[in-house]
Formats: structure tokens, C-alpha cells, sequence
DNA sequence: AAATAATCCTGCGGGC
DNA sequence: TGCCCGCAGGATTATT
């Protein structure tokens, strides 16, 4: 499901049914995920508090006293609330029980993953090296731009680099530049400062409204079946091949890139 | 049956 | 030569 607002959306979700409160106990039903959930992670995060509740990227960070879980919904990955009686379906992995309520990770391609740090979390291996976040001053049409030069690969595949900027994935990448009037195919390091201004705006734009969009859902959460009721987006030309543009009714056309379907209009992304 | 909302890893080629 | 970087492609997986 992820992408970074989704991620927001489930970390908004679970926020008052886990922050701060005591983890009586994690239930880890199937331990081979992205990376195996350490055998560890039981015994550190019993009996803590969930001190912190935070978001890096697409991880959500759990902060205790001793240390920190790193959880990652990777590409089918979600969480819901259940009351402490609800039996484990299918693909439910991974519980982390609370007093009166469980946070349960479900998760059927098992891309996704929980980790265990008890340094500095930001410096773990899997999160030193990501961009800023894209909706922090510190994403901005310098930062982009200057990233960007003597870049040969396609602004799509730059803007989804994790290292670049975190959060843009596949969905919002195509999005975003719709948005911003650019080719996908464009060479990153060949777009001007001003085409970049638009992107970085692009960015935020989609981003922060999709954020509000999954905001409106948040009650789904603890609806009757604890599931983060997702909604997209009105989408410009993700998953709408053939249909016509919105803006100028020219088909949009789908190819891959980089093993990923990109999706835009020939005749508004021309830059 | 090919596609899928993520991302790390491997190997190659080029520059220094 | 050897090292580092950027880049392309592969691999992981269950479901529709």
C-alpha cells in the first residue's frame, strides 16, 4: 500500500492507540520478512512504553527507553487494531499487544519488515543515507537542482531515489511530474532550475494532499474492522492508460521504467 | 498470466 | 591498476 502518505496515514492511525502506552508483549508469527525479524525484538519491546512514535521516510520508528523498532509496510504492507480476542488471519505476522488493544502487521508479500536498534535510529544502516524529507524546508528547489547536475538517469527514477528525496514513489512520482509539465523520460541533470521549481512544488502539492485525503479517513481505523481505510488521490494519469488527459484530452500513455509502469501525457510533459 | 503502492544487492563501465 | 560512483537489471513475494 505505502507510499509516504500512507505511511503518515497508518502512523496517524495507530498514534493514540499506541503512543505512550505500555507493549505487554509482541507476538512475531512469522519472523522471514524483508530482513528476519530479530529474535531479540520480543524481549526488548516487552514491557516498554512506546515512548515515541515518529516517521522517517516510510519507516515508522516505536522509541523506548532501551531503544528503538524500525517498521517498514514495504509494498503490501498495513497495520490495523484489533481487540485483543480477534484471532490472526491470514498473512497477520506480527502483533504488538497493548493493554486492551493489538497493532497488528499484515503483510501477504512480506516485503515489509520490523527491526531492532538501540543506537541512534537515524543512523541505522537502512535510514544514514536517506534524503530529506519532502515536505521539510530542507527539500527545496536548490537542494534538488544541485542534486540533480551531471545526473544521466530519468528525473523519474531521480525522484524516486531514496537517497534524493524519500517518499516519492512509483504512484506520486508520475504524478508529481504531471504536475510539474515534465517528460519522465527527461534526463535529470538536464532540467533547468525553473522546471525544478515546479517539481519540488509538485511534489509537496500531491504529497500533502494526498496526507489530508488519507486524514479524512482516519476514523476507518477504528471503524469495526481497524483497517486504515485508504483512499487515493484523484489521480491525473497513474493506472489511466488510454484515458484521456484531464487537462487536454490527449491519451495518456504507460511504459516501463526501471521494472516500474510510468504513466504520463505526451502532450502536457513535453519538457 | 502479467502485473503489482519497495528497495536492496550485484555487476558493469567509466573517470580519476 | 584499483577504487569509487552512477546506472541498469535482478531478486524478494502473494494475489488478482
Amino acid at each position: 500500500m505505502p507510499e509516504l502518505p500512507e505511511v503518515e496515514t497508518t502512523l496517524r492511525g495507530i498514534y493514540h492507540t499506541l503512543h505512550s502506552q505500555k507493549i505487554k508483549r509482541v507476538d512475531v508469527r512469522e519472523r522471514r520478512m524483508r530482513w528476519p525479524v530479530p529474535d531479540e525484538i520480543e524481549a526488548r519491546l516487552s514491557g516498554q512504553t512506546a515512548a515515541s512514535l515518529t516517521r522517517r521516510g516510510k519507516y515508522i520508528l516505536i522509541g523506548t527507553d532501551n531503544g528503538t523498532a524500525l517498521l517498514h509496510l514495504g509494498m503490501s504492507g498495513s497495520l490495523r487494531i484489533v481487540d485483543p480476542d480477534a484471532p490472526p488471519e491470514k498473512h497477520d505476522h506480527i502483533d504488538i499487544v497493548l493493554a486492551d488493544k493489538i497493532i497488528r502487521f499484515n503483510d501477504p508479500r512480506r516485503f515489509g519488515s520490523l527491526l531492532w536498534t538501540e543506537n541512534d535510529p537515524l543512523q541505522h544502516e537502512l535510514l544514514a543515507k536517506l534524503g530529506p524529507e519532502p515536505l521539510s524546508d530542507d527539500f527545496n528547489t536548490s537542494y534538488l537542482f544541485n542534486a540533480s547536475r551531471g545526473r544521466n538517469v530519468s528525473i523519474k527514477q531521480f525522484i524516486m531515489n531514496s537517497e534524493v528525496v524519500v517518499g516519492v514513489g512509483n504512484i506520486y512520482a508520475s504524478e508529481s511530474l504531471f504536475r510539474a509539465g515534465i517528460n519522465p523520460k527527461k534526463a535529470a541533470g538536464k532540467l533547468s532550475k525553473a522546471r525544478y521549481e515546479k517539481l519540488v512544488a509538485a511534489i509537496k502539492e500531491v504529497l500533502a494532499e494526498a496526507i489530508q485525503q488519507g486524514g479524512t479517513t482516519l476514523r476507518d481505523f477504528h471503524g469495526a474492522d481497524g483497517k486504515p481505510g485508504y483512499f487515493r488521490i484523484k489521480l491525473k494519469v497513474y493506472d489511466r492508460a488510454g484515458e484521456p488527459c484531464e487537462v487536454c484530452g490527449t491519451p495518456v500513455r504507460q511504459f516501463v521504467q526501471g521494472q516500474r509502469a510510468t504513466y504520463y501525457c505526451p502532450a502536457c510533459q513535453r519538457v
